[in-house]
DNA sequence: GTATTAAATTAACAGTGTTAATTTAATTTC
DNA sequence: GAAATTAAATTAACACTGTTAATTTAATAC
């Protein structure tokens, strides 16, 4: 797995083989399906680790201030900077489209436990009387769209004229939190 | 182009092989790359195509409103519906990676002319003083950013529980409007 | 009707994910 | 310690993939 991602990161998913992967720890190709039941198999536990780490880190801001709209600050900002510090692995989670699979199962995975440590922020926010609709699931659920849209437009259209990254980044955090509060 | 098109919007591009396509125009394989570069030029051509579809949509939506931020409302929305209608080519040319390619190039496209109706009704709006920030780029990047993260959110990851798909979107379009407004 | 250009095809290369059958290595049993 | 059993890894192969070079078929020009 280590291997594996490594690769993913390094040269993308689909650029990287199984034969390739097979070379770089020493075994031949069929060994991993001993371990692995097929390639998407392997991508999947991957980002599992990986969930897991955002959602530790996210968890871990939550602890630094008492301030509710100051803690979803934070974690907003933990999330697109952690999608940009690992654009191939935030690539693979929520961009890459993995074949056969209709999309990353949520429950019961460490994906949920990010978006559950979300979802109690902004219900902080809410019972502190500082957002303008109770409505905590659609609230967390438009934060993370605009989350996500700034994250993987950054990641994946290198081409676009974007403004500096920081002050598109601090702007989309601010619209939206203005955008939800009182 | 039309063959190709259907299949990559029903099968995806990974699963369209070249052949296929071949057997479905009844020529040969190695006939398409007489009109055609390769396997990604072919997707590029087809994407200019549904860029120029979506440039004409937004624009011709300006027509119907004298209220700069009305016309920018539905002009978001038009996005966002042109994207939840078109799912597979708003994912062929916004979500899917592009081997080799950097990404799409923006200038002289109809990427770029649909992106500058959104600068110019949110210039528009700038000049009404509706907007709390005077940077017409900022302020189009984080809507675009806003509108590509719903949009792509609902149409890759099925798998989540996502409220109901048009209070998403409005709250969404809602969320933004009000972050950028005074 | 021949020469020239254009269009399309066949054959092939190097690579892909993956499966089945087989061999090598390690462990258990006597 | 030798034989039997289980585990681990490998080789060979299948049915694909995008793509190139060489060749054939069709259309046009003189």
């Amino acid at each position: 797995m280590d291997a594996a991602r490594e690769m993913f990161v390094a040269e993308g998913y689909q650029s990287v083989s199984m034969r390739k992967i097979a070379v770089k720890i020493g075994y031949s190709p069929t060994t991993i399906y001993l371990y692995f039941e097929d390639k998407t198999d392997l991508l999947h536990q991957i980002c599992e680790q990986t969930f897991a780490r955002l959602a530790q880190n996210i968890q871990a801001i939550q602890q630094l201030s008492d301030n509710p709209l100051e803690k979803l600050r934070s974690g907003m900002r933990e999330y697109i900077h952690f999608g940009l510090k690992h654009p191939s692995q935030y690539e693979i989670i929520f961009i890459t489209p993995l074949p056969k699979n209709l999309g990353i199962q949520f429950e019961q995975t460490n994906g949920e436990i990010a978006f559950n440590t979300l979802r109690g922020v902004v219900n902080e926010c809410l019972s502190a009387n500082l957002l303008r609709i109770n409505d905590v699931e659609l609230i967390s659920q438009t934060l993370w769209a605009g989350l996500h849209g700034v994250t993987s437009l950054l990641i994946k259209h290198g081409g676009f004229p974007f403004v500096e990254r920081d002050k598109l980044v601090d702007n989309v955090i601010e619209t939206l939190i203005t955008g939800i509060r009182v």
